[in-house]
RNA sequence: CGGGGUGUAGCUCAGCUUGGUAGAGCGCCAGCUUUGGGAGCUGGAAGUCGCAGGUUCGAAUCCUGUCGCCCCGACCA
C-alpha cells in the first residue's frame, strides 16, 4: 500500500502558463509582479510602486531623448471646452465616441437627503471634455504664441494623463485613463514638420530597441488606421509572444489641419501669411504591457536591465545569529561594491541599483521566488557556505531555473561580473525577441494562404494590398487582421493585391493586434 | 447598448435546493520551532451575508425591487 501523494503546495502555481491561457498569464504576471491592479473605478487601474518605477525609468530615458532633440516640457489643461474638439472634423469623429464630459461644478444633497447630486444651479455654461489627447487645446494656445516665422519651431512635450472611455479594458494595454507623453510641434514649413515626425519615430524606435529590448517595425499606417486629424501616422509596431501586434508608439504629421481649424498663422520671411505645420506624437503606459509580453516567462516578469528599477537583489541565507551577522555584513559590503562600479553611460552614469533583502519574516526560498516574479535581472544568494570561500551565487533571470545559477563567484570580482552580465542580458533579450519576431514574419501571396495561417500559427504577414479602404475592411471583417504598418525597411517591390489582384506598390504588414 | 454570470472575512470561495445564533483555505496578529527554491505547530483578530422592501415566531437562504461588478459581442493607444 502506497501512501497517497502529498498534495502539491498550495502556493506553487500562481502564474498560469502562457501555453494554457496567454491572456490569463498576462494578468497573473501583472498581479504577481505587483505592477498594477484594477481599481474600483470602472476601467481605471492603480499602478503600483513596482509598475510605476518601470514607468519612471521609461520616462527618464525618453525625456532625455526628447531634450537631446531640442524639445522642452510644458503642461496644458486637463479640461477641453467642447467647442475646441468640434473644430477639426476628422478629429471630432475619431474621439467623440469615447469622451468623458464634465457638466457641473458642484454637488448638493439629494432630494431625499441621501447622497449627492450635481447641483442644477451649477450646470456649466460650456461643457468640458476630459482630454482624450491635447491637439485642440494646444493649437488653440499656439494661436497666441505664433505670429512670425521667428516664433517657429515650437517643440513642446507634455507628460500627462488622458481619458478615453473604453468599453473593454486590460491592465496597461487599454484602460479608460492612462499616462503618456504627447509631443506637439509647430513648424514654418511642411518639410521641417515631416522631418520632425520622422525624427521622433526614430527616437521611439531607438527607445524600444535599445531600452526595452523590443524590436519594432516602423513605417506609416494605412489611411484606415491613422490618427483622426492627421495627414499620415508613422508607427512602431512590436510582436508579442503570442504573435499578435502591439502598436507601441505613433508619430503624426498633421499638415496644416489644426492650424487651419484654430486659425494659427504666421508671417513668413517673405512677408506672406501662412498656416503653421504640425506634428504630434506619443507613447503611453501601454509600453509596460509591451515590455511584459515581449520578455516575460511562466515564472513571471523578465525585465531588460536598462529599465529594471532594481538590478540586483541580494538574499542573505543563515541559521544562527553568528552566521546572520557575518552574512548580512558581507551582503552590504557586496552591495557597496556593486554600487561602486564605475558609472557607465549605458545606465546614464547612474549606479547599479542593489537591494539587500534582509527581511526576517520570509525565508530565502520565498525571496528567490519573489524577486524572480518581479523580474529583477540578477539575484545574489549569499550564505555561510559561500562566505567560507569568499564567494556568492549569482542567478540570472533570463536563464530560468538552476541553469541560470552561477556558483562560486568570488566576492571580489562579483561586481564586475554582475555589470558584465547586465549588459549581456540586455543584448541577449533583444536578440531573442528579434529572432522570435523574424521567425514569425512571413511573406504570403495568396489570400487563402493568409487565411489559413493568420489565427494559427499566426504572426506578421507581408502581403500585397491594393491600397483601398474597401479591401482593408474586407480583410478585417473576414479575418480580424488589420494592416499594422507599411514597413519602411523593405524595398518597394510591386506586385498584385492578394485579395483583389489589383496592382500593389509594396507589401504591407498584416496581423492580429491588441 | 444586447446576451450570460455573480455579489458572504483583506483575497478565493462553500453554505441557499429543504429558513433555526456565520464557515473553510490563503492572508493577517502573537508565540515557539524553522531558514540554500514559496516553512511547521499552537493560539487569535476579523463579515450589519451588495442595498431596500416584503413573507415568517425566525431570512445569507424564500419573494419583489434596486445597485455594483465580471465575462462575451460593436469601438480603440
Amino acid at each position: 500500500m502506497v501512501s497517497p501523494p502529498k498534495e502539491a503546495p498550495a502556493m506553487a502555481e500562481k502564474i498560469t502558463p502562457r501555453g494554457t491561457d496567454y491572456s490569463k498569464w498576462y494578468q497573473d504576471v501583472v498581479k504577481n509582479a505587483g505592477l498594477a491592479e484594477n481599481s474600483d473605478v470602472h476601467g481605471c487601474m492603480v499602478i503600483k510602486p513596482h509598475g510605476y518605477a518601470i514607468w519612471e525609468k521609461m520616462q527618464q530615458a525618453l525625456d532625455r531623448m526628447f531634450k537631446a532633440t531640442g524639445h522642452v516640457n510644458a503642461y496644458f489643461p486637463l479640461f477641453i471646452p467642447k467647442r475646441f474638439l468640434e473644430k477639426e472634423a476628422e478629429h471630432v469623429e475619431g474621439f467623440a465616441k469615447e469622451c468623458a464630459v464634465v457638466t457641473h461644478s458642484r454637488l448638493i444633497a439629494g432630494p431625499d437627503g441621501k447622497g449627492l447630486i450635481p447641483d442644477p444651479a451649477a450646470k456649466l455654461g460650456e461643457e468640458l471634455i476630459i482630454r482624450p489627447t491635447s491637439e485642440t487645446i494646444i493649437w488653440n494656445t499656439y494661436r497666441n504664441w505664433i505670429q512670425s516665422w521667428r516664433d517657429l519651431p515650437i517643440l513642446i512635450n507634455q507628460w500627462a494623463n488622458v481619458v478615453r472611455w473604453e468599453m473593454r479594458t486590460r491592465l496597461f494595454l487599454r484602460t479608460a485613463e492612462f499616462l503618456w507623453q504627447e509631443g506637439h510641434t509647430a513648424h514654418a514649413n511642411q518639410a521641417e514638420a515631416e522631418e520632425e515626425a520622422k525624427k521622433i519615430l526614430e527616437v521611439y524606435r531607438t527607445f524600444a530597441e535599445d531600452w526595452m529590448a523590443m524590436p519594432v517595425l516602423t513605417g506609416p499606417k494605412s489611411d484606415g488606421q491613422k490618427f483622426p486629424g492627421a495627414i499620415y501616422t508613422l508607427c512602431i509596431e512590436a510582436m508579442m509572444q503570442d504573435k499578435k501586434a502591439l502598436q507601441a508608439g505613433t508619430s503624426h504629421f498633421l499638415g496644416q489641419n489644426f492650424a487651419k481649424a484654430f486659425d494659427v498663422t504666421f508671417q513668413s520671411r517673405e512677408g506672406k501669411l501662412e498656416h503653421a505645420w504640425a506634428t504630434s506624437w506619443g507613447v503611453s503606459t501601454r509600453l509596460i504591457g509591451g515590455l511584459i509580453m515581449t520578455h516575460s516567462d511562466d515564472q513571471g516578469l523578465v525585465l531588460p536591465p536598462r529599465l529594471a528599477p532594481i538590478h540586483v537583489a541580494i538574499v542573505p541565507i543563515y541559521r544562527k545569529e553568528e552566521e546572520k551577522t557575518a552574512v548580512i555584513e558581507a551582503c552590504h559590503k557586496l552591495a557597496a561594491g556593486i554600487r561602486g562600479i564605475a558609472p557607465d553611460p549605458w545606465l546614464h552614469y547612474e549606479p547599479i541599483s542593489v537591494k539587500v533583502d534582509d527581511r526576517e519574516q520570509y525565508q530565502p526560498g520565498y525571496k528567490f521566488n519573489e524577486w524572480e516574479v518581479k523580474g529583477v535581472p540578477i539575484r545574489v544568494e549569499l550564505g555561510p557556505k559561500d562566505l567560507a570561500q569568499n564567494a556568492c551565487v549569482l542567478a540570472r533571470r533570463d536563464v530560468p531555473g538552476k541553469e541560470g545559477k552561477i556558483m562560486g563567484v568570488p566576492l571580489a570580482s562579483a561586481p564586475e561580473r554582475i555589470a558584465a552580465i547586465l549588459k549581456e542580458m540586455q543584448t541577449g533579450l533583444m536578440e531573442k525577441a528579434r529572432s522570435f519576431r523574424d521567425a514569425n514574419l512571413k511573406t504570403v501571396d495568396s489570400y487563402d494562404d493568409f487565411k489559413a495561417q493568420i489565427d494559427s500559427p499566426g504572426g506578421f504577414f507581408l502581403a500585397h494590398w491594393d491600397g483601398t479602404r474597401e479591401t482593408e475592411d474586407r480583410i478585417k471583417n473576414e479575418t480580424a487582421a488589420t494592416i499594422r504598418c507599411i514597413p519602411s525597411h523593405l524595398p518597394a517591390e510591386p506586385g498584385k493585391c492578394m485579395v483583389t489582384g489589383q496592382p500593389s506598390k509594396q507589401r504591407v504588414v498584416f496581423a492580429l493586434s491588441y
